[in-house]
RNA sequence: GGGCCGGUAGAUCAGCGGAAGAUCGCCUGCUUUGCAAGCAGGAAGCCCUGGGUUCAAAUCCCAGCCGGUCCA
């Protein structure tokens, strides 16, 4: 191992904290715990969040760590500019050392100054310094203890060199340390300071002390314990140390720029906008390997979505390499080669990460290829109107619609030699965020306002088995409003000083049952939590009750019993699937009712008949074991490192409520479970469906409603094998002959009734009158659907040779007429105005196209007076 | 969570109130044995589901299910 690969670079960072008395953290996942505000890690103190707060404690003060990270959205945005910059990137990794209230910026400048001029060797005359403006302290540090110049340690403003948190919390001065390259990447650059974006300084590391809590009213308090928070962007020094000018040039990125070049055959740097391409396709792959490996798969929303962006923008600049197969999924595997040193996780998910990325390429080539053709007949369109504008409007729906990338869309209009209109496309898009943020806001008003009414926490009495509890009525609410009291016939809500009833959560539905008090009786339809307080959907049967009554609160015990069956044998599905499907199985959803439970996750592929058994096997066999189901409270960090399984993007409190199957399953969940495995009786998966691609929904059943289920299965099949007398084991079989023989049947049936008309076409033939030197034939005919009255009058017009023919029949109490009039005929009198002056004899309208009409009636006793009359009527068209 | 688009033959889609179609694929035969072969014939459809409007619905309206896509 060289001294300058990036794996030494990263060892040597976290080796020199350690050498420090820090603690060596391994990054946290991609995917936030714990954290619902954020997307994705994007800062090396995401996982230190709750420390720096003084809500968690942990067994150090000092960390050091290299966290992955993730700049797609939100403030931190790199997005559009990755590719075009070689310095941002949306995957990336932060450098960082983190002390707990322990030591402050006088040991933090000196570590930082240290490691880069001493173990890293950089040159002190190409490093410059930036200090908040206010932060003597800081200045002093570097100027006097560090012995820096005056003139190389520059004070910035507040917007480059004041760290915060968020509007309120901790926050404080930060000191960046930059470096120079010497001169512009840029030809014919003037001179510049460190605050250029040109290209020639560089950002290195930033020292964040915090040392200030911010209120709500914007007051600085000063923190009793300041803390240090330092990110060095990983690939940027990889980049200085290795004496290379871009980050792509570095071991991170050259092997998958290398295997770019040989798959497209196009050599990198031989042409910018493909090197801006492969730069991308590079930086993507890798960000999407990344992710994959933490478990997130390609989806239409949040994270899932960003990772499908990701995905779909390296497979368009892969079409502007003018590769048209799918190669991504290549490049992301090849991520594993240049990382598994330090995240030999990569290795392990390589397969799947090739999987689900080959997949997603495959499924956008499909988008692709039907917005292309949209596009195409657009173009032909607009260009045989001698236009060369495609709509902003029509960009739009094609890019909203049709999800044609921007980027294609821009191409493509060029190629055809037409433009875009770039306004009108820009004004669509933000009226379609308006709808979005419109909908979003109004949908958080009504949760604010439905709020209002309640305060504090319900503390929630039932788990196990309840009797009635006595409680008091602390809240009443009628149509979102505050009363003091609700009366017989009155729906409601009502919140009470504590409750056996469980609130929806965690995907089990809210309790129903009863609160009753002398001469009154209250139905609970559900329970619901708004915020920390819950609250019961009621209507009032008989009496009345006010704030402060107490009341006995009882839970209907039938189906929250079903409901604990079904929500404990949900944590036997789960891990069941992971053991059957594997460790990439999480949960995406779950829902949790008396009747049934259902339970999403993330899976590439449905599963054969054969793995659902295997997974129903698998849960029978835990419950009847009969295995004592154990709950316990602890601390999140020690149920965590116990092995329980969380959900990502949930919070969680600091003390959280463990549901464990000894030897099983061990899960968070606040939910009410079983006391043992026996009572779920029999588990029994009843369908199968897919969400979004890349997640499954299963539903099963549990207990007595399977045991129904298997009944009503046994009852048919002894009600077949019984009433029509065939053997079960025949039933397939049998069927299948069945449906033979009806086919074969209506064949003939088809043919006779063809046949029979034909036959009786000469004596209907004999009826066939001139009128103006037109043959005409009306005849009415005994009942007959309208398709088969269709074709007897095709067979007629046929033997006519030129004329009109109309047919009448009775049908289901009503009339079916058809006119038919040859091709030469019907020029001078169109079918369609026969039957309209036929159709209201009977009662009824039609209409149709000249050579064939169609009509209905609703008076058959009229029908063969309208027949007769049809001769006339056509002579009196005819004359007219 | 909201907007938009779609669901018709094995596949891809057209038709968008009055007779369910095309192309590819499949089957049979002939012609040719050389590059996407030609010709003739044929099989193949709950036109997503359920309501409604209408004399008449694949087609219009409403609801649902499924898929796609963009925004939040």
């Amino acid at each position: 191992m060289s001294l300058l690969s990036s794996d030494a670079i990263r060892e040597t960072f976290l080796r020199f904290f350690e050498r420090h008395g820090h603690k060596i953290v391994p990054s946290g996942s991609l995917i936030p715990f714990n954290d619902p505000t954020l997307l994705f890690a994007n800062a090396g103190m995401n996982q230190f969040k709750d420390v720096f707060l003084g809500k968690e404690k942990r067994p150090y003060k000092r960390a050091t760590s290299s966290q992955k990270c993730m700049r797609v959205s939100g403030k931190h945005n790199d997005f559009k500019d990755v590719g075009h910059s070689t310095r941002h990137h949306t995957f990336f990794e932060m450098l960082g050392n983190f002390s707990f209230g322990d030591y402050f910026k006088e040991d933090a400048i000196a570590f930082a100054w240290e490691l880069v001029t001493r173990d890293f060797g950089l040159d002190p005359g190409k490093l410059w310094i930036t200090v908040y403006q206010e932060d003597d302290e800081a200045w002093n540090i570097w100027n006097r203890r560090i012995g820096l110049p005056a003139e190389k340690i520059v004070r910035l403003g507040e917007s480059d060199n004041f760290w915060a948190m968020g509007d309120t919390g901790p926050c404080g001065p930060c000191s960046e340390i930059h470096y120079d390259f010497g001169r512009s990447p840029l030809e014919n650059h003037p001179a510049c300071d460190l605050t250029c974006s040109c290209g020639r300084w560089v950002e290195i590391w930033n020292l964040v002390f915090m040392q200030y809590n911010r209120d709500g009213e914007g007051n600085m308090v000063p923190l009793p314990s300041p803390s240090i928070d330092t990110g060095m962007g990983f690939e940027r020094i990889t980049t200085i140390l290795q004496g290379k000018v871009t980050n792509y040039d570095t071991d991170l990125f050259r092997p998958l720029l290398d295997e770019i070049s040989r798959i497209c055959n196009i050599e990198y740097g031989a042409n910018p906008n493909d090197d801006v391409s492969m730069r991308i396709i590079a930086d993507h792959s890798r960000a999407a390997a990344f992710v994959i490996a933490d478990g997130q798969y390609p989806g239409n929303d949040k994270r899932g979505y960003v990772l499908r962006k990701i995905l779909r923008r390296a497979v368009v600049h892969g079409k502007k390499l003018r590769v048209e197969e799918p190669f991504i999924y290549r490049i992301a595997a090849a991520v594993a080669d240049v990382m598994k040193n330090a995240y030999p996780d990569l290795v392990s998910g390589r397969d799947a990460v090739a999987r689900v990325v080959k997949q997603e390429e495959e499924t956008f080539a499909e988008t692709l290829g039907q917005g292309l053709r949209d596009f195409y007949d657009r173009v032909k369109r607009i260009q045989s109107a001698s236009s060369r504008v495609l709509p902003g409007e029509e960009a739009f729906y094609l890019y909203d619609t049709r999800g044609l990338p921007l980027e294609i869309i821009e191409d493509l209009v060029q190629e055809n030699g037409m433009t875009v209109d770039v306004e009108g496309f820009n004004r669509s898009l933000e009226a379609q965020r308006e709808r979005s943020r419109q909908d979003y806001h109004s949908a958080k008003v009504r949760e604010e306002v439905a709020e209002a009414g309640f305060e504090g926490k319900t503390p929630f009495v039932g788990y196990g088995y309840s009797v009635p509890v006595t409680c008091a009525v602390r809240a009443i609410l009628v149509e979102d409003r505050k009363k003091d009291a609700i009366e017989a016939g009155e729906k409601g809500e009502i919140v009470l000083d504590t409750t056996p009833f469980y609130a929806e959560a965690g995907g089990q539905v809210g309790d129903t049952g009863y609160m009753s008090k002398n001469g009154t009786r209250i139905r609970v339809a559900d329970t619901q939590y708004r915020g920390t307080v819950i609250s019961h959907r009621v209507e009032v049967l008989s009496g009345s009750v006010r704030t402060g009554d107490q009341v006995q609160a009882a839970v209907d015990l039938e189906k929250r019993l079903q409901t604990m069956k079904n929500h404990t044998a949900t944590h036997l599905l789960h891990e069941a699937l992971k053991r059957v499907l594997g460790p990439h199985v999480k949960q995406a959803g779950s829902l949790v009712a008396p009747d049934r439970l259902r339970f999403d996750f993330t899976h590439y592929a449905p599963l054969t008949p054969g793995e659902i058994r295997k997974v129903e096997q698998e849960v029978n066999e835990q419950i009847w074991q009969d295995i004592h189901v154990k709950t316990h409270i602890m601390e999140l960090d020690q149920a965590l490192e116990s092995g329980a399984v969380a959900l990502f993007g949930e919070k969680y409190m600091d003390q959280v409520r463990v549901v464990e199957v000894p030897g099983y399953s061990k899960e968070l969940c606040g939910g009410t479970h079983v006391p043992s495995t026996g009572t779920i009786g029999i588990f029994k998966i009843v369908s199968q469906e897919s969400v979004a691609s890349g997640v499954r929904r299963l539903e099963a059943i549990t207990g007595p409603a399977a045991l129904e289920r298997f009944r009503a299965g046994e009852e048919l099949l002894d009600f077949v094998q019984s009433e029509y007398k065939i053997p079960r084991q025949d039933i397939p079989s049998t069927l299948e002959r069945l449906q033979l023989q009806i086919k074969e049947l209506q064949r003939q049936v088809g043919d006779l009734r063809v046949q029979t008309a034909r036959s009786g076409i000469d004596q209907i033939l004999a009826k066939t009158r001139e009128v103006a030197g037109i043959k005409v034939l009306a005849h009415e005919v005994p009942e007959m659907d309208r398709a088969s009255i269709r074709a007897l009058a095709d067979e007629i017009r046929q033997k006519l040779g030129s004329g009109i023919v109309i047919l009448g029949t009775p049908q289901d109490g009503k009339v079916a007429l058809v006119c038919m009039v040859t091709a030469d005929v019907s020029r001078r009198i169109p079918a369609g105005r026969i039957i309209k002056a036929i159709a209201p004899l009977v009662g009824g309208a039609g209409g149709g196209k000249p050579e064939l009409a169609e009509a209905g009636g609703k008076d058959p006793s009229k029908l063969a007076d309208a027949i007769s009359r049809s001769y006339s009527i056509i002579e009196s068209i005819l004359g007219a």
